[in-house]
Parts: C-alpha cells; sequence; structure tokens
DNA sequence: CGCAATCGATTTGCGAATTC
DNA sequence: GAATTCGCAAATCGATTGCG
C-alpha cells in the first residue's frame, strides 16, 4: 500500500496539490546537473552554460551547493563587473527548491505588502490595536518615556511605534515560513481548517491534517510514510498545556496516515530550553523533534534551506519597501505631532493625557454588573 | 446580512515550580 | 543548587459567533 493509497477520500484539492508536488520533486530527483543549470539560464534569459556541469553531476548536488560554492563555479564564465554570476547562483537555488520561483517570490511580496499596509500610520494606530481593548499602556509609555527616550516625546512614539510594528513583522514571518515552505518542491501546505468543527477535530474534506502545517510526500527511500510538519518559528513558541495538545494532534496523524511526524522549529541552535519539546514527546514519542538547521534540512531536503528562505525574504521586503513606500521614520514624526497636540488641548503633559483616554469611560462600558446582557463566565466556577 | 465581540492561535518575557 | 519546564502576562491576527 503506497502513502498515496492511505489518502483516497481526502479533499479532492488537497489531493491536487499533493499530486503536483509529488511531480515537482520527482523532476529534480531525476534531472541532471546540466538540466537544472539549463532550466536557471533559461529563466533568466542567459544563453545556456555547457561547460560548468560535470557530466555525472545530478541536480540535486548542484542544486544543493552552497550559494559561494555556485558563485565560484559560475563567476569566470561572465564579466566579472556584472551581477550576472550572482543572479544565477540565486535562481540556480531558487528552481532547485520551487517548481515555479517567479511566482513565489511575487506572491511573497505581495503577502509582505499586504501586511505592511496594516502598519501603523497615525498616532490612532497606537493609541488603540485591532483590538478595541488592546489601549495603549499608559504606564508602560511613562517607563518607555522615562528609561528609553530621554524624556522625549519623539523617541517614544518611535520606540512605542517598532515595538507594534515588530510584533506583527513576528506573526509575519511566522506566516511566510509556512506559505513558503509548502510551496517548496514536494511540499505541500496544510489547507486552514474549512467551515465548522473545529481546528483541533480531523475530517477528510474539511481538516486532513489537524496540527500540522506543511505536509511532505515520502522520502525515495521510504516510499510509504508521508510526512507531516507542524512548524514553528521559535522553540517559545508553544508552552505549557499546547504541547499536549500538540503531540496528541501528532500522534493521531501517524496513526491515522501511517505518517512520520516532526514538531520543528526554525530558528534555535539547541533543543536546551525548549518549552514544549517534553510535552509532545511524552503525547507522541515517536515525533522527531527538531530546530534550526535540522529542521530546515528535512522541510527543504537540502543543506542550504536557511540560506535560501532568507534570500526570498530579504528580495521581498526589500519590493515591499519599493512599493509601499512605507516611511516608519517620517510617520512617526507625525505620530507624535499628534500626541503633543492631544496634550497640549487637557492642558497637561502627554503623559496626563493619555492615562486618562486609556483608564476613563462611561462606567456602563467598564463595569459587567452594569451589563444587563447576559450573565458572564467565570473562570472560578 | 453586516459588523462587533469573542475565541483560540501565535510571539516574547518573566517568575515559580519541578526535576535531576 | 542548577537546569529545565510550566504557567501567566501582554500583544497581534483570523475565524467564528452573535446581535441588531
Amino acid at each position: 500500500m503506497t502513502y498515496r493509497d492511505r489518502l483516497s477520500g481526502l479533499n479532492p484539492r488537497v489531493l491536487t496539490r499533493i499530486d503536483e508536488t509529488q511531480l515537482e520533486v520527482d523532476w529534480i530527483r531525476s534531472a541532471t546537473a546540466q538540466q537544472l543549470l539549463d532550466l536557471a539560464t533559461d529563466q533568466l534569459g542567459l544563453k545556456p552554460l555547457t561547460n560548468v556541469a560535470l557530466p555525472h553531476q545530478t541536480a540535486l548536488e548542484l542544486g544543493n551547493l552552497t550559494r559561494a560554492e555556485l558563485f565560484n563555479l559560475l563567476e569566470p564564465h561572465f564579466d566579472s563587473g556584472t551581477s550576472t554570476a550572482k543572479d544565477l547562483a540565486d535562481q540556480v537555488q531558487l528552481c532547485r527548491a520551487f517548481a515555479n520561483p517567479r511566482q513565489v517570490t511575487r506572491e511573497v511580496a505581495n503577502y509582505v505588502e499586504a501586511q505592511v499596509q496594516k502598519f501603523p500610520t497615525k498616532a490612532d494606530h497606537l493609541r488603540v490595536g485591532s483590538n478595541a481593548g488592546d489601549v495603549l499602556d499608559p504606564f508602560i509609555l511613562a517607563a518607555n518615556f522615562e528609561l528609553l527616550s530621554e524624556q522625549s516625546l519623539q523617541q517614544t512614539i518611535e520606540h512605542t511605534a517598532s515595538h507594534k510594528v515588530l510584533m506583527k513583522i513576528e506573526d509575519l514571518v511566522g506566516h511566510l515560513h509556512e506559505n513558503v515552505i509548502g510551496e517548496m518542491r514536494g511540499n505541500f501546505r496544510v489547507p486552514e481548517p474549512q467551515g465548522k468543527g473545529g481546528k483541533e477535530k480531523m475530517d477528510p474534506l474539511f481538516n486532513p491534517f489537524p496540527g500540522a502545517d506543511v505536509g511532505q510526500v515520502p522520502l525515495s527511500e521510504k516510499q510509504a510514510a508521508l510526512r507531516l510538519f507542524q512548524v514553528k518559528s521559535k522553540t517559545g513558541s508553544a508552552k505549557g498545556g499546547d504541547g499536549k495538545r500538540l503531540g496528541d494532534q501528532l500522534i493521531a496523524l501517524e496513526e491515522s496516515y501511517f505518517a512520520d511526524t516532526y514538531y520543528v522549529a526554525i530558528v534555535g541552535n539547541t533543543l536546551r530550553g525548549h518549552r514544549s519539546r517534553g510535552a509532545v514527546a511524552k503525547a507522541s514519542p515517536r515525533t522527531a523533534i527538531l530546530v534550526g538547521s535540522s529542521a530546515l534540512n528535512e522541510l527543504t531536503q537540502s543543506a542550504v534551506g536557511a540560506e535560501l528562505l532568507l534570500r526570498v525574504y530579504q528580495r521581498a521586503f526589500r519590493t515591499a519597501s519599493e512599493e509601499t513606500g512605507y516611511r516608519f521614520s517620517e510617520l512617526a514624526v507625525n505620530m507624535a505631532a499628534d500626541f503633543e497636540e492631544r496634550a497640549n488641548l487637557h492642558g497637561t503633559d502627554f503623559l496626563s493625557a493619555w492615562l486618562h483616554d486609556a483608564v476613563d469611560g462611561p462606567s456602563e462600558e467598564q463595569d459587567s454588573r452594569r451589563q444587563s446582557k447576559k450573565t458572564r463566565r467565570h473562570k472560578l466556577e
């Protein structure tokens, strides 16, 4: 019985993507180094290079070279004043990883741009977050003002804004990992659960792989086992009870699909201090728990996965910066002016002004006893 | 049906509890 | 006693729920 037989009955769109990614990885597994090189030169509109790849070298051998190694190989074939050798080295790695590099890089840039559009641009974006209750903490603002900002309103606002932006970027990067790794040859992004039933309940149509973010078709030496990954940015992400919950999900995936499961963190150079390793291992003993390069090697089936991600992301960030025109420091000046203006209006310093904005309100909106709706749940009982 | 509130997921940081 | 793990906090996002 092949891995594919065990998947029959799953959502047809998921199966289509799995079959597609199987073909994509089959190509690179069977291609020669020359074929990979030809693909890369063709995509850049360059003439084919005939005397770079060794006759019996495979595409994987060439594609798994580091960027520096590739560059050294290619550099003698181009004029030293141009960036062509570098571009081609990049393109070889991209073609090794993705079946459609151009589309992937464009989509990543689009995604980044969409998130940049949600970065703060006005003072009101700092005063309250996207959730109405997430009001900026005036006491932390005071600490920021005194301890970080030399009592400068301008600096205080810059620190506050950058904190907010970096929180958004954390979320952004986490999603990039899932989506970009899911696009690589042999991998597929596990679709978000659809419709009702919850995120944790397995359903062949609406939620076939609860607990996994990325799937991978089997290795050529172990054809029976689908590989399923729970991907985190760092080991600190899941804590306490999350580990047990994830472990329970992973072991359910192993049993349902005869799958090998992986609990991986992209960033991290040691398992020491892993917050949820224990809980996952206890609930799902056969799940491999990996961090850093060890994680990337499994996810990308290459030794240069981390390099590749950085390259794709940096390009996207630069493109997004140019295309959105988001200018952090200019916006911070405007936001600071707005805070100052509000303070002058109230005739006090801006910390006091914001303190009242952050805690004052009609008691009907602040006191559950005055909210006549329905009874609320309480933690203790 | 549309919008607001809520729920569950993610991140980091910190201190308490537990384990070796 | 040191190292590890657990649990809580604040912040964000997206999906679901529920109200008018």
